[in-house]
This record gives C-alpha cells, structure tokens and sequence, in this order.
RNA sequence: GGGGGAUUUCCCGAGCGGCCAAAGGGGGCAGACUGUAAAUCUGUUGUCACUGACUUCGGUGGUCCGAAUCCACCAUCCCCCA
C-alpha cells in the first residue's frame, strides 16, 4: 500500500495555509509546501510565506529551500518533496502537503519515476531562436511532424509548449504523446486525499485577495522588492522574477505609477492567477472540493476536512 | 470675453460618409496545461427569438439614399489669447 498522506490545495489567498497548520496540529502532520515561490529565500511577503511564529507551530518542508538567483525546477521539487515525505512518514508523522502550485502538485502525486530526464538549456535556447526566426507556426509543424498528437492539442501560439513537447522527443526520443501516455500508466505515487478549497462565491475570494495585498504592503512589500531587486533577482530572468507581487511593485519603485496603482495591479494578477488555479484544481479528478461560503468557519472547515480524510 | 481642441462600447484608445456593433490593448468571463507553471497559451465580451433583427459612439435637431464620421445649437473638459 502507497503511504498516506493529505493535500490541501486551492486557489492563492483561499487559506490554505491555515488550514494545513490546523489540520498538522490535529491530526499529528507536518507540512510539506507545494509552492514555486516559497521555496525562495528572502521572498517572505509577497509569496505571503508562512510566519516565523506559524513554522514555529508546525515543522514545515520544502520552504527557503533555495536562492532566488537559482533555477528549481518541477523535477527539483518532486525529488526533494518525495524524500521529505517519506522521511515524515517514516517517524509515523502525517505528511500534510499544502500549496497552490498545480503543476508541482501533479508531478509529486503521479508515479513516474522511470521518465527521462528530458531538460535541455541548450536545446531550448536554439529552438527559441528559432521560433524567433521563423516564427511559432514553423515550430509547430515541426511538432506535427514528429508528433501529430501533442501538436493538435496545443496551440502553435504556446511557443513554450510547443518547444517542450519538441525538447521531449530530442532529448529522450519517444514523443510526449507517448511520455505521457507511460506516465499515466505509473498510476499514483500516494494514497493521496486531496482537498481543494472552493469558494461558492468568488466575490468572497477577491475580497480577500485584496485584503492580503493590502496587508503586504503595510508589511514591506515594497522594502522587500527593493532589497531583492539590489540583490539583483529580477535581472536573472529565472523563476523567481515571475513572482506576482513583485513585478507589480517594481514599475512604483522606478516611479512610473503610484504605490495605489501598483497594488490595484498586483490586486487584479492575483485575481487572474486565482482564476487560472481553480481552472486547474477543478479539472484535477483526484481533488475533491472543500466548499466555503460565507458562513464557513475556520472551525467547520477543520471539521469537514478531517472528516474527509477520515472516510477516505 | 475671444480663438482652438476634445467627448467612442466596462476602461484606455483607433475610426473621420457606406465594407462599423465599431481596430488594438486592458479588464471581465470561460477554458487548456504532465519536469520553465505566481509561467505560457486559447476562446469570448451591446441586446435578442442570434447565418438575421434591434439599440449604441456626450445631448438635441438637421443635411444625405445612407452619419460615430458633415452642419447647427446645448452640455462638460482641456489649451491659447484677454
């Protein structure tokens, strides 16, 4: 039998977070953080990473586990987030995975440890010249090409897909039609139930996005953008220049709009981000929603979760 | 007080007599996504009984077969002269 363990996943802002902590001190858990960005160092408040007082509680995993100026990959977060949980399982504690980073989530529950390497800078680096040589239907036919499937399904718009479906074949010579095929074969890792928080009504969700933002902000949001920016992060392009929250505060501190136009648009990308995550997590057969509405309480919702994963 | 410019669909902004329900962008809504994912991409966005009809381009009234586009007056805003 698979090892145990419970996931709690959501759009950004929906509680998560407090929800994991709450549920590791009932049920005996740790935390295993499933987020791209607070992984990074020194990006505490606009990847609103738990506080000093709240890893205190509860031990938590995969958090600062590297430098905002270093690549992490998807692939780096399952190797690192399987060992953990299997290093909290192994003292008889329940592993508790908690973030919003879809993708990441999907990687670490599905076993498919027998798939390739399949990363090539060298090969992305080329075909992206290429792209911007012959432009993204070029690319696309070279996918049609080679694998008719995968190209149909994505749109030659998605240079970025298009060339990682490409890299696949290239680097471990079967197509991603077939990759993917096997992957699914590998069934799942764990014997994994997955909650995700669903708001009934949006409006409430957005509304605590903004709280948050706003929050952020009296926190240092602003300071610590600045500090990351002398640190030189958003220059290198990588992962963690990505992060919404400091993009947005970036064009205030170089004056081009003010501190509230800065934060109505960080408001509006965390709502757009929230969006895409429910697309996701709703689509997810594995997630079963954890509904919220206005008269949810913290309480009722430790309650109905437990429940959950107590009849799982 | 005199002269000039502006007013477009949720926002910004094109349009300057028919091909305009009106480019483009933003936002909204919906969706895709298998090792770059807080990324990337797609569709849609006046109303309806929707291969057509109806109501829109500050307001009112004109000109014209036909107006967001031309004219007159009114309203609001901006600039220049006084």
């Amino acid at each position: 039998m698979n090892e145990k363990i419970i996931a709690v996943a959501g759009p950004t802002a929906s509680g998560k977070s407090a929800l994991a902590l709450a549920l590791a001190e009932e049920l005996g858990g740790e935390i295993v953080s499933c987020d791209s960005m607070q992984i990074y160092r020194r990006m505490n408040i606009g990847t609103a990473k738990p506080t000093a007082d709240e890893l205190a509680r509860v031990p938590h995993h995969l958090i600062d586990v590297c430098e905002p100026d270093e690549d992490f990959s998807c692939a780096d977060y399952v190797s690192l987030a399987t060992r953990a949980i299997e290093e909290i399982s192994s003292r008889g504690k329940l592993p508790i995975v908690c973030g919003g980073t879809g993708l990441y989530l999907d990687a670490l529950l599905r076993k498919n440890d027998l798939a390739p390497d399949t990363v090539d800078e060298d090969l992305r680096a080329e075909l992206w010249a290429r792209y911007e040589r012959e432009g993204a239907d070029a690319l696309w036919r070279e996918l049609y090409e080679i694998d008719r499937e995968s190209a149909e399904a994505t749109h030659p718009n998605n240079v970025k897909r298009v060339l990682r479906a490409i890299e696949i074949y290239r680097t471990a010579g079967i197509t991603k039609t077939e990759l993917d095929r096997r992957s699914l074969e590998g069934g799942m890792r764990y014997d994994a139930c997955v909650l995700y928080l669903s708001y009934e009504n949006r409006e409430q969700l957005y509304e605590r996005i903004n709280a948050r933002v706003d929050i952020m902000i009296d926190d240092g949001l602003v300071e610590e953008t600045a500090a990351l920016r002398a640190e030189g992060v958003f220059e290198k392009n990588r992962t963690a220049a990505q992060a919404i929250g400091y993009k947005e505060i970036l064009p205030y501190l170089d004056g081009h709009v003010s501190l509230a136009e800065a934060a109505e648009d960080l408001k509006t990308a965390t709502r757009r981000y929230a969006k895409r995550q429910i697309t996701w997590f709703s689509a997810k057969p594995y997630a079963r929603p954890l509904t919220v509405s206005g008269e949810t309480t913290q309480k009722n919702l430790l309650k109905n979760a437990s429940e959950l994963f107590q009849n799982f």
